[in-house]
DNA sequence: GTGGTCTAGACCACA
DNA sequence: GTGGTCTAGACCACA
């Protein structure tokens, strides 16, 4: 039985983003696994409940969840849902998972010109007033 | 002539980042603009210095080039170098063109369960260690 | 240019066969790759020149393509045809490519009782009058 | 009375394989009788005891089972074990049974551009250091 | 019920 | 020209 029944609302997939949507799918798996929401044997929600809670296409949904299991971090059940890899492959912190935007950020701000306490600022502010990360 | 001959290894190319290179390179065209450290007039190395310092098709470099002049920022001169456009259109501050890199940030921090100071101590930390941000 | 044109029908691919199209073609890439036959940069032949030789949909080619560069054995190159990586991760020799159908073989055989010399003489067998591999 | 008292551990039963488990099952099964350690008359593990000891779904088992019976391999014994059938129909032989394994090891090993003597030593090799088969 | 494979065809980004 | 993404819908294998 599942130990954690994952609601398939729980992730967030915009069509309108850059991030192609299974990339999308992908990274807020990897996410929630580090933030430890999901856990090794936590089942997924199955490609046609994401696939028709998000109108989205089964096949794009199967993608990710294919491209994790490759990975390592999925594991596939013959006739059942797929679960939490036992032990994910390689799995990284949350910090670790946070690098990449953290770089960017850094990078950027320096190319701005920006100093270490105005982007601190900046961040904070984008942070107590950013409550609504959708979209 | 140029006030401000700006070296072609000004800036910072990577085919593999996920990113095409043309938007790399128009990112950070306007990040120097931002910053002050290119100002009206200062002239941008030629289409085939760029391209043969980063070893990329020239293509790609001039297709950057036409897209700022097209947004007004950049100003084509018959025979001559691109030059940053006299007054350069909708020249959003610094703060503003940090927005996406900080919305993307605290939208992932927030995924991975980070609190407000454990995410302002791990950019504190990327911030000083990450001196050479280059590939 | 490309160091080796190589031709679209140089692969085999049979919607019969058990395997999936896409995984039939993976391990043909692999297995040209390992015998030598395709070389770091050598380039492979389109999604497009592939999927209308072999009367397939490209989207199955491109799976084929995408999964392999996923693992670092091709290079995906903006623009172009995709490429043999420069550093086949994990460049397995033929040797051991083979040991699945080796151990496969030597695994049933003992099961059925074959003794050293009879799998020897019936593998000589086959080798000798199975010119044609196809189908 | 069985004539011989089958263990349900006769089977390697491994759900990592790609080949899905009711045709392990039925492979061994048949192997196993072209092999003459199953004899007409001879009974099989019960479905529950076959199912507990492999940790596997008994409807997987059934299915095997229920699949060699319609091709008159084995024969349904009401309220008793299945037996081997007592003319096993269509009984190939050993070497028949080992054909596809030997066709798909000449095929690839003709891809990997190896030489019948190459061929004949990687086989010997495997077969006298592989001495147990077992997942 | 579960996921896997494939087609036909569209549209897009990049060089 | 190149590959990438996605849909709509079919059919299959497995449990």
């Amino acid at each position: 039985m599942p130990a954690n029944p994952l609601s398939p609302a729980a992730f967030n997939l915009d069509p309108h983003l850059p991030d192609p949507i299974y990339r999308q799918l992908m990274a807020q798996i990897r996410r929630l696994i580090a933030a430890g929401q999901l856990r090794p044997g936590d089942e997924l929600p199955s490609v046609r409940a994401l696939a028709t809670t998000h109108a989205v296409n089964p096949m794009t949904i199967s993608r990710a969840f294919s491209q994790l299991e490759s990975e390592g971090v999925l594991q596939r059940n013959r006739g059942a849902a797929m679960t939490v890899a036992d032990t994910p492959v390689d799995s990284p912190d949350g910090l670790a998972l946070l690098q990449p935007a953290l770089r960017r950020l850094v990078s950027e701000a320096r190319q701005l010109g920006f100093s270490r306490e105005a982007l601190l600022l900046a961040l904070q502010d984008v942070y107590d007033n950013d409550k609504d990360p959708a979209s």
